[in-house]
DNA sequence: CATAATGTTTAAGA
DNA sequence: GTCTTAAACATTAT
């Protein structure tokens, strides 16, 4: 589940591949693929990737100052550099083949998420109107960003355009840490609770990349290994509770997490 | 076999 | 017009 913590680590691994000369490009399935075959030879070919960056759930491998390939993962993407003889794993939709004899592979299961090339970081940014990294913003920015939106509060930490890289899940686990109730409307929170959301936010974030964006292995006092239907609360004597917010499944306890 | 799933864009509602 | 909410998208695993 492609959220901050799982991109950040995809950066990491697209690390390994910085610095090799681009030999080829492989497309497995170009429907979601916005790089064509002439564009690569063009723009791409016997360049090699300089810095790796990440805003959000997006990866930006840049190959000049402005110029850039762009992932997103959408809800099922993953990203492998593997050796040139080693199988590309399943689903894979295109893969990238350096001069080093080693392939960086781009997968996905469903078909959300898109591999693209921009000329401009920044004007892309731009037109995906995406907000701050939550882990570049301070406390400051953060609440201001948030104050004055209407919605529920797991709608307005989920909004991109606010804040980018909170998703579903780990919003779910940032409410929880903050005893906020996801249904609570942000106009309603208090200073306090704004303060403690923003500690909670860069807490669950580092937290979900320390143990490598697997939420199986975040401590037994997190939300997120319980996270089912009538389980146990972690803290206190509730049972977990699942409801549908703007169409989408939200977990907490109704016991410590009040309205 | 029906259901739910990580995200974003789009359309619809208020 | 503006802001907020719900549906649609495509596919797989349970």
């Amino acid at each position: 589940m492609p959220e901050l913590p799982d991109v950040e680590i995809y950066r990491r691994e697209a690390e390994k591949a910085k610095n090799s000369g681009i030999e080829s490009f492989e497309i497995e399935d170009k429907k979601f693929i916005g790089i064509s075959e002439s564009e690569f030879n063009k723009k791409l070919k016997d360049e090699r990737f300089k810095e790796t960056t990440r805003r959000g759930k997006y990866l930006f491998l840049s190959i000049g100052k402005e110029k850039a390939v762009v992932m997103h993962f959408g809800m099922t993407g993953d990203l492998k550099y593997l050796k040139e003889s080693e199988d590309a794993p399943d689903y894979t939709k295109c893969s990238f083949v350096f001069k080093n004899k080693h392939k960086l592979h781009y997968i996905s299961k469903r078909k959300l998420g898109h591999v693209e090339f921009t000329d401009n970081l920044e004007d892309f940014i731009e037109e995906k109107e995406l907000g701050p990294d939550a882990l570049e913003t301070n406390e400051k920015e953060f609440v201001s960003l948030l104050k004055d939106k209407k919605s529920m509060a797991k709608t307005a930490l989920t909004d991109q355009s606010l804040i980018s890289g909170i998703g579903n899940v780990y919003a779910d686990e940032i409410l929880f840490q903050s005893k906020i109730h996801p249904k609570q409307k942000t106009t309603d929170l208090s200073d306090a609770d704004f303060k403690s959301l923003y500690k909670n936010t860069r807490k669950v974030l580092e937290k979900a990349i320390e143990k490598e964006a697997d939420p199986s292995k975040l401590p037994k006092s997190y939300l997120l290994p319980n996270r089912e239907e009538g389980n146990d609360c972690p803290r206190c004597d509730g049972k977990i509770k699942k409801i549908k917010i703007s169409g989408r499944s939200g977990y907490y306890c109704p016991t410590c997490q009040k309205k």
